[in-house]
DNA sequence: ATGGTCGGGTGCCGA
């Protein structure tokens, strides 16, 4: 049965929930993985999204971050904070476990630190809440389940996946300490799933709104599906919507979707 | 060109 699951980083999902329904409406996701609501919890506008037939479970806080996963099917458990920093409050993790006619699915939504600037304190934490994000999947890993971990991981991981990779070397998403930090999450055996089924596509996920950079694509591909070897073995498709980020009022990333034949 | 444009929330902060 082909499941499709995208990630969006939809930056205010009050703002954007025009556009948000929209893209639900003609797509039709069975699973989706939202980051930075901008909301509090309690103000996710739970009964429109339910009204298209979603269960919701959401993580928001006043102003920054939040993340939230809707399920056309039941969401059996959920987890709301990355595990390993008791100190941390910040909404940047949700996960699932979905049950899919009789058969498991486990599916996290992250929002990954910016980190400013590199050597910042903001940058540290950064390279802390990947070191985090390492741990906790390879904990997960054990239980050998089709796993998705998606979202904005505000990381590149290579040279095709940002528009000029000489200029851009060394700066908040293209910076090596970053890439290390993902790709010791990728040797655990997870699979970024768009870059498995277009080994040459150069394609964005994020574009800064200033100086035209959408108009002129200039963008980076941050925004990524990470599959479990069992998810992994059951994709199918795989795309990037670029056409949200197109509308008038958009946020600045666009969904990212894969299908997944359990 | 070391800027620029957004959203949140009401002064700037974060991205």
């Amino acid at each position: 049965m082909p499941i499709k699951i995208a990630t969006w980083n939809v930056n205010s999902i009050k703002s954007r929930l025009g556009g948000v329904i929209a893209w639900l409406k003609e797509n039709s996701p069975d699973i989706v993985l939202f980051q930075e609501l901008k909301c509090e919890t309690q103000a996710f506008p739970y009964l429109e999204i339910e009204e298209l037939g979603y269960n919701v479970a959401a993580q928001g806080q006043k102003t920054y971050n939040g993340v939230a996963i809707l399920s056309k099917f039941p969401i059996e458990e959920t987890i709301k904070i990355l595990p390993g920093d008791a100190a941390d409050d910040a909404a940047r993790y949700i996960e699932s476990v979905i049950s899919v006619s009789g058969q498991i699915l486990r599916v996290a939504s992250v929002y990954v630190p910016n980190g400013q600037q590199p050597g910042s304190e903001k940058f540290i934490y950064k390279l802390k809440f990947l070191e985090r994000l390492k741990a906790h999947e390879q904990k997960l890993l054990e239980y050998d389940e089709v796993l998705i971990i998606a979202g904005d991981y505000n990381v590149a991981p290579s040279a095709i996946d940002v528009f000029d990779p000489i200029r851009l070397e060394g700066t908040t998403c293209f910076h090596p300490e970053e890439r290390a930090r993902l790709n010791a999450i990728l040797h655990l055996g997870f699979t970024d799933i768009f870059r498995a089924q277009h080994p040459e596509k150069k394609q964005y996920s994020w574009w800064d709104y200033r100086a035209g950079a959408f108009q002129q694509n200039q963008g980076m591909r941050i925004d990524l599906l990470l599959a479990s070897p069992r998810a992994a073995d059951l994709v199918t498709d795989s795309g990037i919507d670029e056409r949200p980020r197109a509308a008038e009022k958009a946020s600045d990333h666009a969904p990212v979707w894969c299908v997944v034949d359990v």
